[in-house]
DNA sequence: TTTT
DNA sequence: TTTT
C-alpha cells in the first residue's frame, strides 16, 4: 500500500491555524495548482486542493506564508467522513502534508494578498513561534469559526 | 506547478465503465489504501480514494480488474464542482489516473469478489475490447445510473 | 526543495543486509522496474535502481523478501561520492527508502528464486529478527565482502 | 511497475542543449536539492541529481533557465550503461523529466549565475526557439564536448 | 552485477 | 457507498 502526493502551487488564502483541545497546532489551507494545459475555452483551469498540516510545520506555515505564497507539499491523501450541518454524512478528501516547503522567500511575497488596511502579515501567530508543540495555547482555544469542527486529536497522523 | 499522486491499493468494488456521448470510455473506481500505522483503537484505518481513468486504460481496467484487485495508480488530483440533487454545489476531489498498473495477475485474483452464482468476471465489457476509443458504443449509451451525471467530454484530460 | 521517489518493481537478488560498526542495520538491494512501453526492438527494457534502507525496515526486508519479490518503495534520491578501487572518485546515485512495502505475500513468492539445493529462504537473517536496532550484532560484524565499504553511520538518514 | 520522481531544486549550471543526428533536442542538466535536515557537522548536504529532458521542453529549459534557477521536475529514474574512456562499463542513473516547471520568473533569476563579462543569458539557443522538433539543426550539430557521447535516438522516451 |  |  502506497499513498504519496507531491504538489507545488499557491495558497488561495492565509492559512487557518488552530489548536486542538490538548494544544496541538493544526493548519488548514488550500493550494491552487494550475493545470499544465489550457481547456477548450483557451484558459487554464486550476485544481483547488484542501490540505492540513500539524504541529511545528503548521505554525511555521502560518508564520511565514500567506495568500499567494508558493509552496511545495509532500504528503498523502486522506479521506474522512463527518456530520454535515443538515445531518447528512459529508465525504471529505484532503492532503495531509508531511512537510511544507516554502518556495518563495519572505521578501518576494512581501506585498502579496495584502488588504488595503495597514495589515501586518501573520503577526497574530507570532506568539506561538517558539512554543513547544505540546503546550496548550490558552489564548488560542480551538473554537468554532463557523465551519464544521471536524478536527480532534484522533486525526493526529503521528 | 506540480501535481502528482502515486497510489497502491485495492478496488473497493468492480470498476464502473461508461461512455460519453461522443463514445469516449471512462471508468470510475475507488481505491482503498490502508494506512501504515494503527489508530488509537489498535486497528488500521484506510483511505478510500475516488479515481477516474479515460479511454483505453478505462477499458483495460474494466476488463481485467475487479473488487479486491490490487492496482498501482500514477496520476494527479483533480477538483470539480457540480450541482447536487438538492441544488447545492458539491465539491469533489478525485484522482485522475494517467496510468493504472495491475499488480495482481488475473490468475491470482480469479476467485476474489465472486458472487455465489457462476459469475464470469467482466464478460459484460468484452464487447468493447477491440474497439477504437473514438467510436461511439451505441449499445453502451452514457446514461444515468441514478448518480449525478457530472461527466462530459469537457472533463477529458487530453 | 523536494525530492520524492515512488517505485514498484522486483528485487533482482536477495537483499544484502549488513550492520554498521555501531550495530545499525542497513540493507542494499536493486529493484528492476519494467518500462511501460517496448523499445525499438519490440522488447521491454527495465531500469535497475539501487536502493538502501535502514534499521527495522532493513531487517524486515531481509527477512521477508528475496530475489523476484515485488516491492513498493517510498523514498528519495541520494547522491554520494566515494573512492573507487583505482583511486578515482566514483559518483553513485541510489534511492534511500523511507518505507518498503511488500506487494507479494510470503506464500506467493514461496518458490521464487530458489536454488536447486534445499535452500531455506532468509534463514540466515532470522537471528536478528527480534533484536532492537541499536544493539550491535556481534555475530554479524560489518565487514568487507569484496565491495568498496562506503557505508558508515554518517550516512544515516535520521 | 511504477517509477515516478518529483524534484524541486536549483540548476547547478546552465543546461547543456544538444541535438541528436536526426535533429531531436535533448538537454542535460543537474539539479541540486538540499536535504531537509543538517548533517552531523551542522551543515546541510545536497543531492546532485543528473537529469535529461527531450524535445520542446529541452529547448524551453535552455532558453529560460540557467545556473541557479529553481525548477520542478516530474519524471522517472532511468539507468543506462555505457563504455567509459578506459573501456570499462559505466553505470549511470539519471532522471528523465517528463516535464520541467519553471519556479522562478525570468525576472527574479535575471542576475544569477552571470559571468563578469557582458554575457547575454541563453541567446545562443534562441535560433532554435521556433523550430519544429524533427528538423535537423544543421548549425547545432550533435558533437562531442569532451564528455562521453552516450546519447542516441535509441534513448528517446517516446 | 540484473527481476516476472 | 468501501478493499485484503
Amino acid at each position: 500500500m502506497l499513498n504519496r502526493v507531491v504538489l507545488v502551487g499557491r495558497l488561495t488564502k492565509d492559512p487557518d491555524l488552530r489548536y486542538t483541545a490538548s494544544g496541538v497546532a493544526v493548519a488548514n489551507f488550500t493550494v491552487a495548482v494550475n493545470r499544465p494545459f489550457s481547456n477548450q475555452q483557451g484558459s487554464r483551469d486550476a485544481d483547488f486542493i484542501n490540505c492540513v498540516v500539524w504541529r511545528r510545520a503548521a505554525e511555521n506555515l502560518a508564520n511565514y506564508m500567506k495568500k499567494g505564497s508558493m509552496v511545495g507539499i509532500d504528503g498523502r491523501i486522506q479521506t474522512r467522513t463527518f456530520e454535515g450541518q443538515d445531518g447528512k454524512t459529508v465525504f471529505m478528501t484532503e492532503v495531509v502534508a508531511d512537510s511544507v516547503q516554502f518556495l518563495e522567500s519572505k521578501a518576494s511575497s512581501q506585498n502579496k494578498g495584502q488588504q488595503s488596511s495597514g495589515y501586518q502579515p501573520n503577526q497574530n501567530h507570532n506568539q506561538n513561534q517558539n512554543q513547544p508543540d505540546q503546550q496548550p495555547a490558552s489564548d488560542n482555544p480551538f473554537k468554532d469559526n463557523g465551519q464544521p469542527i471536524d478536527i480532534s486529536d484522533d486525526d493526529l497522523p503521528f
